[in-house]
DNA sequence: TTGTACGCGTTATCAT
DNA sequence: ATGATAACGCGTACAA
């Protein structure tokens, strides 16, 4: 076959490929109904028969046809598409939450798009303003510590664009949220420690502008107070999050001159800094010092000894928020109660009985 | 204000919000110009004068008007989604990946749907082409390894869908493809060790069904013989890149006879497994064994002592992935030849000297 | 180089 | 309960 038919013909094979065009027409035709009446069964409209209901299905099924989104959005003014706003979480945090939305999203035939942020840019109201604009998303989900950005939250608001924030600290706005028990967990994990003999348990806190900082460290003081045990601000240290961070505040903690004996990590990351830092200093795990993280990261099994730690509902949090938004968008429901998911105690080898 | 009229107001805000459609007409009468006109410098085609074009741009930064998507779709029968398929692989990866496709996604004005997939699944090729058919994507990504997804492959061609894949081992399609220079690199690794003055250097192979499992395992082998060392059968054990398949390739290196006194394990979840093995038998990290990754993933960071790697070009892999599909979306640009993209070795503290 | 008329596939409006 | 017609905003074909 010479070059220039070869071309022709493989262009005929894209024509046919792009012309599989089954519409809505196909189908009225098929049923014998009208497009109108395909168009309500597929919206699942109330008024048709059952009869006629069926018949279309059954047309549907045999064409194989799916409706075209692109001629649906351009009349609904809807695109199907929620946006997922992220920064700085762990990966495997960010991916849970990922497939919690998709989960949803395939289900309600609805897209998503992802997007990393950064909370600390100047402009990211704007850019989220231009992501809106540009994709034009239905609505977002927000996760920490975004959820709690003011300016993009007022953008929102005034532009009545639907959300769904996971975690935030703020509260008070009409706008729904889910959260997850932290501050129970916390508590559960420091009685933990406690119900193994610590009396000295130190904590390195979490970044206090999310909302888990703020609950991990208010669930710790319930449990000592409730354990009638002080709460000694020589055992408390600031972390961020990040390793680096727990690597200084185990530091500080286990370079006391009465180190505890037990150290409650705000997450994983800070907790296998302290494990880092315990190893560096000669400390045994869980022998000579207990240590304890949250959130249940990947991580926490690769370390040795394994991790005792914190597991979350991230995946529950995260389609239980695609929910709550697409409701949003396709009900014009107003607002919902906050919804709030439970965290799992995973007890591993890095806590143990004191040592007498 | 009674509820009536408070709900009726609103309403008027939502639609005041949906009814923001500045469209080519609004450019166009601003510009004093036929919506036509205007459609082509959005477009760049060529047959616009300079001063029409200026006159145009400048109408448009002035109403701040971008292209209703949906109906751009509608005519062109383009998406401008391209969806990226994954499965399996470790979440840094991923998101490595993700950001990579979204930085060119960004610039080309395309939308990313992600897809977790199951390699092992029956369905996968089917579920991919509803998803096609849905989303009516315009091209794929795929990622090892789902890059060498016989059924899935075969569909993509006969329907002649774009498509571009990462690191595929069956290289003799037509499709473009990107990679990285695995062999080399762990050749390199192998250098490293070699140098350090080990001889007997066991290895903890990957998935053999990943290119990247392969690769690995021929560098290893051709610096042992650059470097005149024997391939000791007893070195090398299977695992399949997760971190229980490096404990028990590890236990079964380090327990021989004469273990190996540095192991290179094909990433880093396996390196760390070994480390902990070796941490078990009572073995100091380096000081009695050697132990080396590959992928830089976060845990090699985090483990202690930290973990000589290999850095892979993640996100460029992806956005040279995600510009090659894009050019071949839009401008039916043929085969492009292969892009091979360099690694690093990352030297920490997991290697050292052996010990005389 | 620029403009006019039509159609992409769907849903809304209004009618029956 | 069902159908006819118009319209969403853009790009293509064709004309000027």
């Amino acid at each position: 076959m010479c070059a220039v038919l070869k071309y022709a013909y493989s262009q005929i094979l894209v024509e046919c490929s792009r012309l599989k065009k089954i519409t809505i027409y196909d189908v009225a035709k098929k049923a014998s109904v009208s497009p109108k009446t395909v168009s309500r069964v597929i919206n699942a409209e109330q008024s048709v028969s059952t009869k006629t209901k069926t018949l279309v299905e059954s047309a549907i099924a045999a064409l194989g046809y799916s409706p075209n989104t692109s001629a649906r959005s351009l009349r609904t003014k809807r695109s199907y598409i929620l946006a997922f706003l992220y920064d700085n979480l762990s990966p495997a945090y960010v991916m849970d939450l990922q497939v919690g939305i998709l989960s949803i999203c395939d289900k309600a035939e609805f897209n998503m798009v992802i997007r990393p942020c950064n909370f600390t840019s100047e402009t990211l109201a704007q850019d989220i303003a231009a992501l809106i604009k540009r994709s034009r998303v239905d609505g977002l989900i927000l996760s920490p510590p975004i959820s709690d950005h003011k300016e993009l939250i007022q953008y929102l608001e005034e532009k009545q664009i639907d959300y769904v924030r996971i975690a935030p600290i703020n509260t008070k706005l009409k706008s729904s949220y889910v959260f997850a028990n932290d501050r129970e967990a916390a508590a559960e994990m420091t009685d933990h420690l406690i119900s193994l003999g610590h009396t000295s348990i130190g904590i390195i806190l979490g970044d206090l502008s999310h909302l888990a900082g703020q609950e991990r460290l208010a669930g710790y003081k319930n449990s000592l107070k409730k354990a009638e045990l002080p709460v000694n601000s020589n055992y408390i240290e600031q972390g961020d999050f990040s390793f680096e961070s727990g690597e200084s505040a185990a530091l500080k903690l286990l370079t006391q001159k009465q180190p505890p004996t037990a150290i409650f990590a705000c997450n994983d990351y800070m907790a296998a800094a302290t494990m880092k830092i315990a190893h560096k200093l000669g400390l045994r795990v869980p022998e000579d010092v207990s240590i304890a993280g949250f959130d249940d990261a990947p991580v926490s099994k690769y370390l040795w000894p394994t991790l005792t730690t914190v597991w979350q509902p991230v995946q529950q949090l995260a389609s239980q928020s695609a929910d709550l938004l697409i409701n949003k968008i396709l009900n014009q429901e107003t607002s919902t109660a906050p919804l709030e998911l439970r965290c799992e105690l995973v007890i591993r080898e890095s806590t143990a009985a004191i040592k007498k």
